[in-house]
DNA sequence: CCCTCAAGTGAGTAATCAACCAGCCACAGT
DNA sequence: ACTGTGGCTGGTTGATTACTCACTTGAGGG
């Protein structure tokens, strides 16, 4: 398919490249780095696993790739909870940051479960641990940044969205007992 | 079997799968369910292979024995914090029992490593899944009970447990970055 | 019609994994 | 001394893994 009208065109190793990351997200977030196969990966992409090899020079790169991706994705629905707010007051940025948040993980939970999945490999494996990050570090100041609020402030907001991913871990908005109401109570999902 | 002379006395196996679970813990927390070896598992216990799997039926009955044995670690070190508490005002009793989380995960940091893996890979594997419900339930509920908190207090309790997880992988009190410093604000570790 | 070159694959390889088995060895009971 | 038993290991297996390479296919240009 040649270029058409479109002017900022893609080669078309890059747009396989770049739907090798969107679907990786997928793949990678069952499981994670240790617990995915580049099999798996190629599946879910449609290609052969060779090709996966001749897109990322290697597994690390490619989770790399997908990390990064997911924390630019995330970043991408706060900014569009921003736009929402009712206010400029800090309470009011960050309660619509927190709303677009909750909706992206019920729209695309994936990019929650990588999160995790980095959180845990960073732990372990130095390049994941620079990504993870520089990620947080661009998060947290993005949000302030843009909210305004306090140190505190901006700390609650972060601990709520680490609680986000203790309650989607252990289902607990699916189970019908005190401890899981607790967890989740004042959580917004849809 | 006979029981010996002393009563209280454990079979030698049965020392064996205690000092196997301890060590374990530190094999886990390192790179977690999928991406630890029962090889690795069996040298730091200092036995063979082959012996894990006479102590243990499969890999995961291992690790579910881990994941149950850190659970009930911290809730012990949540009840020695209790016993210090300044005052039996609910505020007391939780700012205690954080104390006691400090100490603790700055004492046994693999303890809080393998709750994170634990919980990423609650995400696939059932098994595991249930016995962290089990786990975080169980730990709600002692919070709760012997704390006397609100519903909110108690959340909150574990949503600053939840950030200590983030601070802890993104190695952030090691950093000198306002982001940093922002995300471990009031966390203390010893 | 042939050449080039990039996209894409099938069939591997060497290494590693969980799990198993056959048996060694120290020691307790007889 | 003989024997059984439980703790423990070396050696192995079949499956799976990350990663490689020789190869095919198809489009474009001269």
């Amino acid at each position: 398919m040649p270029a058409a009208s479109s002017e900022r065109r893609l080669s078309t190793a890059e747009e396989r490249r770049e739907t090798v990351l969107r679907t990786a997200i997928g793949a990678f977030a069952a499981r994670g780095y240790y617990g995915t196969t580049t099999g798996e990966v190629a599946k879910s992409a449609g290609i052969s696993q060779a090709y996966v090899y001749r897109l990322f020079p290697d597994k690390e790169a490619l989770f790399l790739a997908v990390v990064e991706h997911s924390f630019a994705r995330v970043r991408e629905s706060l900014a569009d909870g921003v736009a929402e707010a009712k206010g400029s007051a800090p309470e009011d940025v960050l309660y619509a940051m927190g709303d677009a948040y909750a909706h992206l993980i019920s729209a695309e939970n994936t990019l929650l479960l990588v999160q995790m999945h980095a959180q845990c490999a960073a732990i372990s494996e130095p390049a994941v641990r620079e990504v993870f990050q520089r990620g947080v570090a661009r998060t947290v100041e993005y949000v302030r940044s843009v909210s305004g609020g306090s140190e505190e402030q901006v700390q609650q907001f972060f601990a709520m969205g680490m609680l986000c991913h203790l309650v989607v871990a252990a289902q607990a908005d699916d189970i019908d007992a005190p401890w899981a109401r607790t967890l989740s109570k004042g959580i917004r999902h849809y």
